[in-house]
DNA sequence: TACCTGATCCGAAGCGCTTCGGATGAAGGA
DNA sequence: TCCTTCATCCGAAGCGCTTCGGATCAGGTA
């Protein structure tokens, strides 16, 4: 494999002078840069990392570590994010690489074999929990990473995440607006702190209303359709107060929703609103709902280029502030939300 | 992060010498070593796998890559392989990493990159077609790799396999010596080699026997449930020849010909038999199916140890014969398979 | 006594790259 | 004319490790 060494053999150039030409330097005059760029082209040069890395102590790779037995690689969208984020990262010359952990708590020696190893140069954490330790645990070993998402309690490190509290709060304000009093959440699972700042924007819109918040109205499980089945089921068949609208952690949640509420002989929105969140994952299209799903929009696909960015920053040290980023949410108005009222649920 | 230097002076030792005593060379004394080791002990010392690299050429690290959208990712087979692979490695020291790469194309220019670039040691490679590109590009690289399985042609490269034409003809063998004349072969998906060794398995001991191959009772699909009731259904009632038995690629397969055959009315053994090959996968039990699924038996989960073996001694350099295997299966004998004759079907 | 052996150690080179601290020479300002 | 500035280049050091080719010294052999 050629070497610095070769191309400035054939150039007549020292190996400094390519090797900063090669890495767009400043000093190099513009016409060596191209001769020596050609010419490396030429001897199909490929920068030996190992070598880079012993020498600037980057290596130009970075990885995210996985637990098995992780509940996204169960529900596949795990291949989602891998593949999107190797995408981003490999269009910056990043090399994304993985590494499966036997057990949660093999997690965090891993991080420190890997890097200590001087393999990787940071991290992507993914599936943040509300109370996670791998921030402070990294931040201690000062090896640089980005959270896709945020734990709870203090975020002093870069991150990128949706505002999970304000599409909760937006969605509970709006149905409050139309008159709807009783106002179902099926929320992901508890722990998540996504899943926490949804039910919090939730409570918060409902307090700020004045209504009272009623646990029974407030539902958590994996985020698939049999949960938002069982759960529409439960909320008709459990109580005489049910909810005239239901807010539902994404699309196949929905799904279960709508099922569950044609079985029961309720109209949407006639009798029951119903808005989720989508993510525009898993091929599900929410406007072949019918009726057609009102949602809350924000494509994970979008979340690929600030977390490869981020974590580029922090590797280069760039300050905090510009390392962290909530992305809001849009509206999308359908045909699944109207005012409450038409119904005859209470009729 | 503690280097050899730092033992070194602590030890008022060379720094050869506590290399060498690190790695367990030959010409140190037993005391010293003794000293060394626990003094790197003590500073808590990593080796820096990136100098090692550089100086030795071996990084201790081994990688998979794995192209977007592939089926095996689709099934969650994926995971198993890719956990196993990572448990068997890391308990010898070495570290397991994936790449993921966006399109098929790109999988060969990721190995140069991941290899060139001096990040990985070897491969291990999966999901082997009949024909496939990646053993010869390998080769010529001089990359040491095995391969979990073999492509068709020439198989002059690191491999561990499972007898696949063995178990395709023993099955097959079997039920000819029953008495059956017409025997079904629902396979995996053509294309891979695996599947293709099955075939030529059944096609052999079918003509060893003298017994015609009619292509009608050879199908190809996914491993899946739904494969096996679609078929075991063509197989009744389009033709007025149809199976008295049937081999199934998987147990997933088998448990589709099942419910195929209650609906059809036809009673295991005695009307048709059934045999699976069982890969101990996916926590389907064949000794659960009624009536118990007779299988030949090769658990996946015995092809990390020897495809980590393997992998390290291609890199070791060490001569190919010791490093292919293939692996027999056994036959296990259960209630789903019995002689031809008992049936209706012609009768 | 002179020589060889084996056990144990060390110095120095070098893996391929980055980067610091100049060197060089031409152009411009006084 | 002398000094500064700027653009462009280079030498050498060094990242942490492995490894080659000795060095050293005790003991054994002839």
């Amino acid at each position: 494999m050629a070497t610095l060494k070769d191309i400035s053999r054939a150039l007549g150039l020292s190996v400094t002078q390519v090797s900063r030409a090669l890495n767009d330097h400043s000093d190099v005059n513009e016409e060596t840069r191209l001769r020596v760029k050609e010419s490396a082209k030429l001897l199909k040069y490929q920068p030996n990392l190992t070598a880079r890395k012993l020498a600037s102590g980057r290596s130009g790779m970075v990885g995210l570590i996985q637990p098995y037995n992780s509940q996204m690689v169960a529900d596949g969208m795990w291949m989602e994010v891998v593949s999107g984020l190797s995408a981003q990262f490999s269009s910056r010359g990043i090399q994304f690489v993985l590494h499966v952990a036997q057990e949660q708590d093999q997690v965090l020696p891993a991080y420190q074999k890997l890097i200590s190893g001087g393999a990787l140069d940071g991290f992507v954490l993914v599936e943040p929990q509300a109370i996670d330790s791998r921030p402070d645990f990294l931040k201690k070993a000062r090896i640089p990473f980005v959270m896709h998402g945020r734990s709870s309690g203090a975020t002093d490190y870069p991150y990128f995440d949706i505002d999970n509290f304000g599409l909760a709060y937006d969605s509970t304000k709006r149905l409050l607006a139309l008159g709807h009093r009783r106002i179902g959440l099926i929320n992901g699972l508890q722990g998540r702190s996504y899943v926490e700042h949804r039910s919090d924007g939730y409570r918060q819109a409902l307090a700020e209303h004045g209504g009272a918040f009623d646990p029974f109205l407030l539902r958590h499980g994996v985020m698939q359709s049999a949960t938002g089945l069982v759960n529409a089921v439960e909320f008709y068949r459990g109580t005489d107060a049910p909810p005239t609208a239901i807010i539902c952690s994404n699309i196949l949640v929905a799904k279960g929703v709508y099922q569950a509420l044609e079985a029961l002989g309720l109209q949407i929105p006639r009798d029951v609103s119903v808005i989720a969140h989508d993510d525009a994952l898993m091929g599900i299209d929410p406007k072949s709902f019918f009726p057609a799903l009102t949602v809350t929009y924000s494509p994970l696909s979008e979340s690929w280029d600030p977390l490869a960015q981020f974590l580029s920053g922090a590797i280069e040290g760039k300050p905090l502030a510009e390392l962290q980023r909530i992305a809001q949410c849009d509206f999308i108005d359908r045909a699944s939300h109207g005012p409450a009222g038409g119904s005859r649920l209470y009729g």
